[in-house]
DNA sequence: ATTATTTTGTACCGTTTCGCATAAAAAGCG
DNA sequence: CGCTTTTTATGCGAAACGGTACAAAATAAT
């Protein structure tokens, strides 16, 4: 059985498909640098079916931001999950570097890098209320998800009870931050890989 | 004595203050989303004359983002420098954060917030290999400045012997942006300073 | 005073931008 | 088969964009 077909002449493309291809636009060329031509020629629709399916610019942007900010949020919180195979917290911190490298670092295969929210967000966040409110709410659900996470550990006697939560999340996200940042600089996966382990110990008051 | 004049019709404006100008108009729209006119009505040059004094947009933006690397290099070079009253390299180190508050925190009096490069950079990062450059540059610079002032410290026996320099230089460098962009999306100066002494208690090694 | 040189300001050029109006196309309904 | 409904596609239009031509203005040199 499948779904009543509406009325009308049936869409020719995928909702989801084009939100991706739109995101990747953006994430590409951020939100000013984005013409509504490009994005047109990304997606394979023409302007006015944009429109019509998405709504205009920002609206299309906001929505990409959060496809974006859904798909980090899933990767984030699978990394913090506790493992079998955990030796200690440096581990999980370990593994939330290299989420934080895999979401925010260079994504070879589309020929993007950076978190697509701060690398783009950011240069509108001045002029464009809603946009500084989209990025706002991507900030504050990563220190969000990190300070539930650490709360949990130092309640399980992962980490020592005197641990500085509130310090030890800005600093796990403020790296991530970077990691985002650091990327679209040009930096290699290769280049902040390598950094993880060590920054892991300094980051966990467990030694 | 006064340098001789040029020869043809005197220049009717500073260009330092000019640069600055559009510094701060490219700081808060970003480097697309600054038009000529914009750039033009901050300045109070007509679009000619910016032209023949700076160059095209690009230029100008380019310019301007040095001026601003210059600013921040030497607010941060002066925040590491020794003083008679540290007591240890906490000390230091919140002086770091507190200098990353106010070159990239909120300048209430211009209206921007924000480090001016990464702010803007990134967004343009990937379709501009120029100003990916300029953006790379800042931030090898900041991690340079940070390393060779805790490759002292650790010399000078400020810092512990088994110190992991460059971990510890990435988390602190990895805070200044991040708290650049914290501050563009809308937190307080205030909202940070509260972090700063736990942020230097959890960086350093020396407790 | 005249000339040479440089800056200024108006006005313009071609292009791009965003959004929409409008008609053709593709489907279901009666 | 017509009729309604929805999507598609061409293309328009007003505005904004980056850049520059050109003449007027302001100064030094002769």
């Amino acid at each position: 059985m499948t779904t009543a077909r509406p009325r009308g002449r049936p869409r020719n493309y995928d909702p989801e498909q084009v939100l991706e291809s739109a995101l990747r636009a953006f994430w590409k060329g951020g939100y000013s640098g984005t013409s509504l031509d490009t994005l047109a020629a990304a997606t394979g629709l023409n302007r006015p079916s944009l429109y019509a399916g998405l709504g205009d610019k920002r609206t299309i942007y906001i929505k990409a931001m959060r496809r974006f900010q859904d798909y980090a949020r899933e990767h984030f919180g699978a990394a913090l999950q506790a493992r079998p195979e955990d030796t200690s917290f440096v581990d999980v911190v370990a593994r939330y570097l290299h989420a934080a490298i895999n979401v925010d670092g260079p994504h070879e295969s589309i020929g993007v890098s950076g978190c697509a929210v701060i690398s783009t967000a950011t240069a509108e966040a001045l002029t464009d209320p809603e946009i500084r409110q989209v990025l706002d709410n991507v900030l504050e659900e990563m220190d969000h998800q990190l300070l539930a996470r650490l709360r949990e550990a130092q309640a399980q006697g992962e980490l020592p009870p005197n641990t500085d939560i509130e310090a030890m999340g800005f600093l796990l996200s403020s790296t991530a931050h970077s990691i985002g940042i650091r990327s679209r600089a040009g930096h290699t996966k290769r280049d902040m890989e390598k950094m993880v382990d060590s920054l892991a110990r300094a980051l966990c008051p467990v030694k």
